[in-house]
RNA sequence: CGGGGCGUAGCGCAGCCUGGUAGCGCAACUGCUUUGGGAGCAGUGGGCCGGGGGUUCAAAUCCUCUCGCCCCGACCA
C-alpha cells in the first residue's frame, strides 16, 4: 500500500471523540466529559453540574472508599458549611494558604434594591463574616477540642463527605472547580508516632482504592516543603501520571503535627497526668479523581470505565427490528439482566429507540466495560454476543447465557487487570532518571513523550535548576517512598 | 490575575474584511424503507448572531464598553 493509500485509510478511521488525544489533549478531555454525559458547566462561574452518569460514578467511588475508611475504624460525621472567620485565622500558615481563595458570607437577608432586583440588606450584615469552608480543619478542630479531655478519648477518628469551595482562577470540569465534592478525614492521636503512622496508612488506603478500583497505578511519596499543605508537618501524596505525561495529585494525606491542636486547643490529660496537645492528621480525596480516571483510561472513542467502579458494568443492547420479534428480544434481555443482577452485576438495558449502531456508540463513549448484544437469532438459540470496551470489536464473542453468567465476573476482572497493567506500564515507561541539572534540562527540552524526571533531592538546592523549573512550569511532584526520600519526581502538573 | 483565541439553532461551523431582512453539516421532529461497528429518501420545526451603548436610511458585519467560554502561565486538590 502506498503512503497516499495509507493516509486515506487512516483518514477513514472515524474516532468518536474529536480532537484525538494526540491532536489536542485538553480539548479531547472536555469532549470526553461531554460525550460520556458526565458533567457540564453551570451558570455559576467555575462550578459544574454533575449529571447522573458522572454522579453515579462518584457514588461508586464513595461506596468503595467509605468501606475502606470504615475498615480503619473511622466514623462519619458532619460539620457545618460555614466557618467563623476567626477560626480560619487561627493557624498562621493555614491563613496564608487559603485566605486568597475564600468565599465569604457577610449578610443574612436580601431586600429590594434601588434599581429593582435584590441586594443584600445593609441592616442585615453579620457581626462576624462566615467563610464557606475551603477545608474543615479549624471547625472540626474546634469540636475535637471539646470532645477530647483524656488520653482515653484518643484516638478520635472522623470523616465527612461534603462539598467545599475554593475560589479558583482557572477551572476545568472535575479537575478543578470552585466547588467540589470530597471526603475529608480528620484524626487525632496521643503521640506523634501514631499520627505519622496514620498519615501514611491513610495514604495507603488511597493507593489501594486507586489500584483496586480505579485500575490506576499511581506513585506515592512525600511532598517537598514548597508543595506541602498549609499548616502540615508532612504531606503525602498520590501522584498519577496522565496520558499526556502530566501529573495529577490524586489524593493527599497530611501529618499536621500539633499545629492545629495548638491553634484549636485540642489538649488532653495524658497518662503522666500532664496536659498535652494532640497530634492530628487530615486526608482527602475529591471529585478530581474522576478527571484522573478519564485522563488515565480514556481513548479516542471516549471513556473507559474501570469495571469495579463503573456505574454500569454491563449494557445489554436489544437488537430489535420492526417486527413481532421485538417484544421477545426485550423480554429475553430482561431475563438476562435479572440473572446478572442476581449475582451482583450492575447491568442496564438500552431500551431507547436509537438504532443499534447508535446504542453501541453511546455505550462505547460512556466506557461501559462490557456490551451484550441480543437479537432474534440468539433468543432462539439461548445465546448472546458480548464485547469488551477495552479491546473493541475484535473481542466480540458469542456464547450461551449460562456461560456468560458464569464467566462475567472473571471477564470484568480481566478488564480491570488489563487496564491496570496499561496504566502501570505507561507511567513507568515515562520515568527518566537524571543525575544532574543538565541531564534533566536536556530531557525536558528534547522529549516528545513528557513524563517525570527523577532526580536526586540534593539537586533542589541548585539555583540554575530551580530557575529552569520556574520558567518551564516544572514542579516537584513527590519524593517517592520507594527511594526513601533520596529522589524526587519533577514534571508538569494539573 | 497576565498573554492568546473564541462567543451565530441542541452540537460543530460559515457569513464579518468590503453593512442591505440568517446559512451549512450533524442532531431533533414526521413518514416510508432500514437496523449485529456511526443508514437512505422525502418533508418539518427551531436563532433578540453573548449583553449594553454608539455610528448609519440600514449592523451578525463598523466603533465602544461589558459578560462568558477555551488554551498557555501564575495560584491550587
Amino acid at each position: 500500500m502506498s503512503n497516499a493509500q495509507q493516509a486515506a485509510k487512516a483518514a477513514q478511521v472515524r474516532t468518536a471523540i474529536t480532537p484525538t488525544r494526540e491532536d489536542n489533549f485538553p480539548e479531547w478531555y472536555q469532549s470526553v466529559v461531554k460525550a460520556a454525559d458526565m458533567a457540564e458547566n453551570s451558570p455559576v462561574r467555575g462550578a459544574m453540574v454533575i449529571k447522573p452518569y458522572g454522579y453515579g460514578l462518584w457514588e461508586q467511588i464513595q461506596r468503595a472508599l467509605d468501606d475502606k475508611i470504615k475498615d480503619e475504624g473511622v466514623q462519619n460525621a458532619y460539620f457545618p458549611l460555614l466557618i467563623p472567620l476567626s477560626f480560619i485565622s487561627r493557624e498562621a500558615e493555614h491563613v496564608d494558604g487559603f485566605a486568597k481563595e475564600c468565599a465569604v458570607v457577610t449578610h443574612h437577608r436580601l431586600e429590594k434594591g434601588p434599581e429593582g432586583g435584590l441586594v443584600p440588606s445593609p441592616d442585615a450584615q453579620l457581626e462576624e463574616p462566615l467563610v464557606i469552608r475551603p477545608t474543615s480543619e479549624t471547625i472540626i478542630g474546634d469540636s475535637m477540642a471539646k470532645w477530647v479531655q483524656s488520653y482515653r478519648d484518643l484516638p478520635l477518628l472522623l470523616n465527612q463527605w461534603c462539598n467545599v469551595m475554593r475560589w479558583e482562577m482557572r477551572t476545568r470540569l472535575f479537575l478543578r472547580t470552585s466547588e467540589f465534592l470530597w471526603q475529608e478525614g480528620h484524626n487525632a492521636f496521643e503521640t506523634a508516632e501514631q499520627a505519622e503512622a496514620d498519615a501514611r496508612k491513610m495514604l495507603d488506603v488511597y493507593r489501594s482504592l486507586y489500584t483496586d478500583f480505579f485500575a490506576m497505578s499511581p506513585f506515592t511519596g512525600e511532598k517537598t516543603a514548597d508543595e506541602r499543605f498549609p499548616g502540615a508537618v508532612h504531606t503525602y501524596t498520590i501522584e498519577s501520571m496522565m496520558q499526556d505525561g502530566k501529573s495529577l495529585q490524586a489524593a493527599t494525606s497530611h501529618n499536621l503535627g500539633q499545629n492545629f491542636a495548638k491553634s484549636c486547643g485540642i489538649k488532653f490529660q495524658g497518662r503522666d497526668g500532664n496536659e498535652h496537645f494532640a497530634h492530628t492528621t487530615s486526608w482527602g480525596l475529591s471529585t478530581r479523581s474522576i478527571g484522573g480516571l478519564i485522563m488515565t483510561h480514556g481513548d479516542d472513542d471516549g471513556l473507559k470505565m474501570p469495571p469495579r467502579i463503573a456505574p454500569i458494568q454491563v449494557m445489554i443492547l436489544p437488537i430489535t427490528k420492526n417486527d413481532d420479534g421485538a417484544a421477545a428480544v426485550i423480554e429475553y434481555a430482561q431475563k438476562i439482566a435479572a440473572e446478572l443482577k442476581a449475582i451482583g452485576i450492575r447491568v442496564s438495558i438500552d431500551l431507547s429507540e436509537q438504532r443499534a449502531p447508535d446504542k453501541m456508540w453511546s455505550a462505547i463513549k460512556k466506557g461501559i466495560p462490557l456490551r451484550v448484544e441480543v437479537g432474534g437469532r440468539e433468543v432462539e438459540e439461548g445465546k448472546l454476543t458480548h464485547t469488551r470496551r477495552d479491546l473493541g470489536r475484535d473481542s466480540k464473542t458469542s456464547c450461551t447465557v449460562a456461560e456468560f453468567v458464569g464467566s462475567v465476573k472473571s471477564i470484568l476482572d480481566d478488564i480491570h487487570d488489563a487496564m491496570f497493567k496499561a496504566s502501570h506500564d505507561f507511567s513507568r515507561s515515562r520515568i527518566v532518571e537524571c543525575q544532574t541539572a543538565a541531564q534533566m534540562q536536556e530531557y525536558f527540552e528534547t522529549t516528545k513523550e513528557l513524563g517525570f524526571a527523577k532526580v536526586p533531592v540534593s539537586l533542589l538546592a541548585d539555583d540554575a535548576l530551580n530557575t529552569y523549573r520556574k520558567e518551564n512550569a516544572l514542579t516537584t511532584r513527590c519524593m517517592p517512598f520507594e527511594d526513601e526520600g533520596r529522589m524526587v519526581f519533577i514534571g508538569k502538573a494539573y
